[in-house]
DNA sequence: CAAAGTCCTGAATCATATG
DNA sequence: ACATATGATTCAGGACTTT
């Protein structure tokens, strides 16, 4: 199914994986479907080309080095940002909620666009990681946290969901403050290829995405990820009784990402 | 002493609090003079007009509402922050550091300024409170940290003070991360008025710029503060042994922040 | 089978010296 | 400017192996 096929059905939009480029894809829907959306953009990380190598196992470290978080500088990075997050403000119904994510590489493009384009942003959450990998030279702190950026499409939104209940559980404190300790995707929940290797190098925890749904979305709400990666957020959505769409532009985590909500059981929906 | 004199006797520059606007004081001082900068600007926060009651209390919430907090779109807001950071850029030594503290409100302004004049990130310092006040609506994550960011001047800068014994006793973890757990100021060190009112909205905590000073300069070394309120920065550097410049263009906090840091009793340097 | 020990790795803008 | 070699040392979580 691609996104011509998608625009001239647009009712029938859910539970499913679109391949394809998401401005175009996100260009040939109709507006206002999206209660809550997952943006999770490169994050433009500069990595230096030289490889990082552990002195005590002479392993190397698999930084991400991927075509699509190469851009020439800044200004082509953030007319990238701000061109998908145009058509998500277009694509979220009124009461709608944008979850954004990044570290402090990319963070505040996005955040900057996000108040340049009418966004009102309700909260950051800081992802408090409980096993980031530590930094050997010592040279600066040890980066563990990213940051999330949750917010309504414009200042006057009414309506949106927040499950206060849900969110006293998540905190580290009695209140329910803004910081989230969660360890990182790893174990037999990493997808990784026959050969052993990891299908895609930032996988998002489902801890963390079954926290974002729970919070900000109801039973049977609409979750948009238009760029879907391996597909955490469809698999999430599958498991809480929300429908969902996602959109990816590489072939190979479009298909994991298929089979891997196709596994996916249900759980008891809990309004 | 104001800025014109002291640009005649740009070698007296220790232990002063300047009474003036930061950025003409700032472009009358000379080049590379400072090995570390607070850079701590209006949060610029957007509040509605009217004050917000709490439902339960009788209380009005002491919201920032000042002369100094209100800007009128964030293209302004932009244009004072950026022309700022440009001055500090010049103000820095090749090794000096800068750091920057906000909220969401302005910390993405601040966060893409500093990466488009050309500074380069070390770190995002997460400030996760202790006592953060609980959010009485319920309709959003209590807010309980600010965000600082942690700069050096440029990409290519060598030498900056990183002190790795102090960053492992600040942090939450056996590996020194990036997130400080620290109560916000009050009691005591919170500056009041003779009626009992606080001098400074947002007066910074001590044990805060405690740890920013001791991680990233050395006794004798340098810290400019251009906005420096209450003197908590002046305060700190004096009480650990490293000399300061202070720049703040309210008198009435300037006036405190002078008599504060002249009752500062210097504590044995341990370099 | 349980407990203890080994090994690997994770969104990383991680140094310095030499040619 | 770039490429290459060298050097010195972090932890948590999970998979796997050994006792």
């Amino acid at each position: 199914m691609d996104a011509v096929t998608l625009a001239a059905a647009p009712t029938g939009l859910t539970d499913t994986i679109l391949h394809g480029d998401c401005l175009e894809v996100m260009r040939g829907l109709p507006g206002e479907i999206a209660d809550c959306v997952f943006f999770d953009p490169p994050y433009f990380l500069q990595l230096p080309k030289k490889r990082l190598v552990r002195w005590n196992v002479k392993t190397a470290v698999n930084g991400v080095d991927e075509p699509w978080d190469r851009f020439e500088s800044f200004a082509h990075y953030d007319t990238f940002i701000r061109d998908c997050l145009r058509e998500v403000q277009r694509l979220l119904k009124p009461s709608g909620t944008i979850w954004c994510i990044g570290t402090y590489h990319n963070i505040h493009r996005v955040g900057a666009a996000l108040q340049d384009l009418g966004y009102w942003i309700l909260n950051d959450v800081i992802w408090f990681k409980t096993n980031a990998m530590p930094n050997w030279l010592q040279v600066r702190l040890t980066n563990a946290t990213e940051t999330l950026i949750w917010a309504v499409k414009d200042r006057t939104a009414k309506g949106y969901t927040f499950d206060k209940v849900a969110a006293r559980e998540f905190s580290m404190d009695k209140i329910a403050t803004n910081v989230w300790r969660l360890p990182i995707c790893s174990g037999h929940e990493r997808l990784r290829d026959v050969e052993g290797r990891k299908v895609h190098p930032t996988q998002k925890p489902e801890a963390l995405l079954e926290r974002i749904i729970r919070l900000s979305t109801k039973p049977g709400d609409f979750v948009l990820d238009p760029m879907a990666g391996v597909g955490t957020t469809g698999a999430v959505a599958a498991r809480l009784g929300r429908r969902h769409l996602l959109i990816e532009a590489n072939a190979n985590y479009a298909a994991a990402a298929r089979q891997r909500i196709e596994a996916v059981v249900p759980e008891p929906v809990t309004p």
